[in-house]
RNA sequence: UAGGACGUCGGCAAGCGGUAAGCCACCGGGUUUUGAUCCCGGCAUUCGCAGGUUCGAAUCCUGCCGUCCUAGCCA
C-alpha cells in the first residue's frame, strides 16, 4: 500500500534529507476521538512502524479553555484499544511553553512580532478580506524594547483577557489571510489542566504546532487539508528562529463517512442535547461507541487501510465499513440462535414432553470452533418475520402448508394459526416428519426454505437492540439552508427489542463477546447493560447480506 | 470579481508519457441444513470540458468549468 505520503517519505529517506522518521498524532483534550481521529493516528503509526520510525503522542493543550484531563485519559484508552502504541510518555504542548516563550522574545527581538492594543473587534476589522488587504496597526511600529516590557507584564497577568496579543509582524496585505501578522500569545485567565496558574497567557495553534514539531524531531508532520493555508506560517514560524529541526507539513483528506458526523462540536451536540445516550452510544462514530457497538480493533483498522489516504475530499459509504467487519467476523463468530420478534409454533404430532437434542457447529467456516448441543421440543419460538399468510413468489418460508426445515432439526410444515383478536397471528401450528431428524429426509425431498428457532422450554429472554444510521441522509456536510444536524435524525436509529428469546448458552455470554445470530446478523453482549445469566443484553452490531430483501423489493 | 487545493466507474482508489490495478456496491451463474458464507463470470475504448505538444497523453502545456478550504485572541 502506497500513497503520496509514503512516497515522500520514501524519497526524503533515500535522499538522505531524513535519517529517521519520526511522526506524531496531535489531538486537542477536548473531546473523545472519533473513527476519523483514527485515520489521522494509524496513519502516522502505520507509517511510523512500516518505516522503522518513531511515533509519539503529543497533546495539543494550548488552550486552557476547554481541555481537561478526562480527556486525555479517554484518548489514551481509546488508542490503546485501537492498537497505537506511541514511543515513550506521552507529550504536552504545556510542556514546551516556556521554550515558546523565549522564541516569541526571539522574534520580537528581531523586530518580527509586536503587542497589539486593538481590540479584538478592531484587529478582525483591520484584517481584511480575501479580496481586500488589511490595514496595518497603530502599534505595528513599536520598538523592540517597548514590545519587550509590554510582553512581560503581559506574562506576568498585569493585562485583562483581550487587552492586548502579541502578534507576528508578517504582512497585512498578504494574499493569505493567515499571514496578516497573525496572533501569537493571547491572554487566558483560565486555569490549565496541567500548567494550573503558570500561565496567564497561551501560544496559539500556528504559532506552537510547528515548534511542537521541532522540539521532537517530528520529520513528517501530518494533518488535515484544512491546515493546507497554514502551512505558510507553519514554515514562517520555524524558519523565523533557531529551532533544533526543521519538519515539514504535510495534508491529507480527512476522513467523511456517510450518514454520520464527525465534528466534535456536532458529537458534542449529540451528546449534549441527548440525542444518543452519551459518547461510547453504539451509534456515535467516536471510537468508544464503536467499540461498545461491537467494532473490533482490527476492522478499525482494515477498514482504514483499505479506503487509503489521498487529498480528495470524499465521503466514504457506511456500508464499506459495514462489510470490513462482517468479512472479520464471519471467520471468528460463533454461531448461535436468537429469535429477535417471537412468535410460539406448536407442533401438534410431537410425543408429549420429548426433549430431542441435536449436535450444532458453531462456525460452518471453521471445524476448529467446535459444535453445542441444543435441545429442542415440541414447543417452539420462531421468527414472527419467517411466517405470512399469503406469501408472495419465490418464498422459502413458513406459509400455510408450506414445508420448511428448522435449522439442525426436522422438517415442519404449517397447518393451522390462532389469530389474535386484531387478526394478527397469535400461535402456528404444525406436524413434523420423524423421518427428517437432522434435518435431511431420506427420500431426498427438497425444501428451500430453512429457518432457526428456539424451544420454549430453555429458551432465555434477552433485550436485543437493533442500531440502524444515525443520520437519515448521506452527506451530513450538505445541509439545507436553516437546518441543522438534529433535523436529519433518523428516528429508527434505535429499536429495543425486551421480549427476545436466545439459546441458552448465550445467557452465558461475558460482555463484549461477539456473536453471529443465524439469519439475523452479527451482535456482541453490550459492555455495560449485560449480566451474564441474569440479564442478557445484545446489540446488534451489523445485519447479515440479506439477498431476499432485495428480491423482495423487486417488482418483479 | 482574492489565494490555496482537488477533479480517474455508483462509493473509495491505483496510475508518475507506452496505450485504464484493486476493493465495495451492482448484475448474472454455481454450491449451500444461515435467501449467510464460498466459487465463477460481467461491470470506465475512457480519465471534469475544450484545445495543443508528441509516433503515442489520465499522465506534459494552455484555457475554461465544477467542488472544497481561508476573513477565531479555536485546533
Amino acid at each position: 500500500m502506497s500513497d503520496f505520503i509514503r512516497q515522500i517519505i520514501a524519497d526524503d529517506l533515500a535522499a538522505g534529507r531524513v535519517k529517521q522518521v519520526v511522526t506524531r498524532f496531535p489531538p486537542e483534550p477536548n473531546g473523545y476521538l472519533h473513527i476519523g481521529h483514527a485515520k489521522a493516528v494509524l496513519l502516522n503509526y502505520s507509517i511510523a512502524t512500516e518505516f522503522g520510525g518513531i511515533f509519539r503522542l503529543r497533546y495539543d493543550d494550548t488552550n486552557p479553555e476547554k481541555e481537561s484531563g478526562e480527556f486525555v485519559r479517554g484518548i489514551e484508552e481509546d488508542l490503546r484499544w485501537l492498537g497505537c502504541a506511541w514511543e515513550g510518555e506521552p507529550r504536552h504542548a504545556s510542556d514546551y511553553f516556556d521554550q515558546f516563550y523565549q522564541w516569541a522574545l526571539e522574534l520580537v527581538k528581531a523586530g518580527k512580532a509586536y503587542m497589539d492594543n486593538q481590540m479584538p473587534e478592531e484587529i478582525v476589522q483591520n484584517r481584511g478580506t480575501p479580496t481586500q488587504p488589511g490595514v496595518n496597526s497603530p502599534y505595528r511600529n513599536r520598538s523592540a524594547e517597548e514590545n519587550l516590557v509590554l510582553l512581560e507584564k503581559m506574562k506576568a497577568g498585569e493585562f485583562a483577557e483581550g487587552e492586548c496579543v502579541l502578534r507576528a509582524k508578517i504582512a497585512m496585505d498578504h494574499v493569505n489571510i493567515l499571514m496578516r501578522d497573525p496572533p501569537i500569545y493571547r491572554i487566558r485567565r483560565e486555569r490549565h489542566h496541567r500548567t494550573g496558574d503558570t500561565w496567564r497567557i497561551y501560544p496559539m495553534y500556528d504559532f506552537a504546532h510547528g515548534y511542537e514539531d521541532a522540539i521532537e524531531g517530528v520529520t513528517h508532520s501530518l494533518c488535515s487539508l484544512e491546515f493546507e493555508n497554514h502551512r505558510p506560517l507553519y514554515d514562517w514560524f520555524l524558519d523565523n528562529v533557531s529551532v533544533p529541526s526543521r519538519p515539514r507539513q504535510y495534508e491529507f483528506a480527512r476522513l467523511n463517512l456517510s450518514h454520520t458526523v464527525m465534528s466534535k462540536r456536532h458529537l458534542r451536540r449529540l451528546v449534549e442535547e441527548n440525542h444518543t445516550a452519551g459518547w461510547n452510544d453504539p451509534r456515535m462514530p467516536t471510537l468508544r461507541g464503536m467499540r461498545r457497538r461491537g467494532f473490533t480493533p482490527e476492522s478499525i483498522r482494515r477498514f482504514i487501510s483499505e479506503i487509503g489516504v489521498s487529498k480528495v475530499n470524499s465521503l466514504v459509504d457506511i456500508e464499506f465499513l459495514h462489510f470490513i467487519i462482517r468479512e472479520e467476523l464471519n471467520a471468528t463468530a460463533l454461531r448461535r440462535m436468537a429469535v429477535l420478534n417471537p412468535i410460539k409454533l406448536t407442533i401438534s404430532n410431537w410425543p408429549k414432553g420429548k426433549i430431542d437434542t441435536f449436535t450444532a457447529e458453531n462456525n460452518p467456516g471453521d471445524a476448529a470452533a467446535g459444535h453445542r448441543d441444543i435441545e429442542f421440543s415440541g414447543e417452539l419460538w420462531v421468527e414472527r418475520d419467517d411466517y405470512l399468510d399469503n406469501p408472495p413468489r419465490k418464498w422459502f418460508r413458513m406459509a400455510p402448508g408450506k414445508e420448511v426445515r428448522l435449522k439442525h432439526a426436522y422438517f415442519v410444515t404449517i397447518t393451522d394459526v390462532l389469530y389474535n383478536p386484531s387478526g394478527l397471528p397469535q400461535e402456528l401450528f404444525c406436524t413434523y416428519d420423524p423421518e427428517s431428524r437432522g434435518g435431511e429426509s431420506p427420500d431426498g425431498r427438497k425444501v428451500k426454505g430453512t429457518i432457526h428457532w428456539l424451544s420454549r422450554h430453555n429458551a432465555v429472554n434477552a433485550e436485543i437492540r437493533l442500531y440502524d444510521h444515525l443520520f437519515s441522509q448521506a452527506d451530513m456536510n450538505k445541509l439545507e439552508e436553516d437546518k441543522t444536524i438534529s433535523d436529519y435524525l433518523n428516528p429508527d436509529s434505535v429499536q429495543i427489542l425486551a421480549e427476545a428469546k436466545v439459546e441458552p448458552a448465550l445467557a452465558a455470554a461475558l460482555p463484549e463477546e461477539r456473536f453471529q445470530f443465524l439469519r439475523n446478523g452479527y451482535f456482541i453482549a453490550d459492555s455495560e447493560d449485560h449480566a451474564s445469566r441474569t440479564r442478557p443484553v445484545f446489540n446488534r452490531i451489523v445485519g447479515l447480506r440479506d439477498t431476499w430483501a432485495k428480491i423482495a423489493g423487486k417488482p418483479d
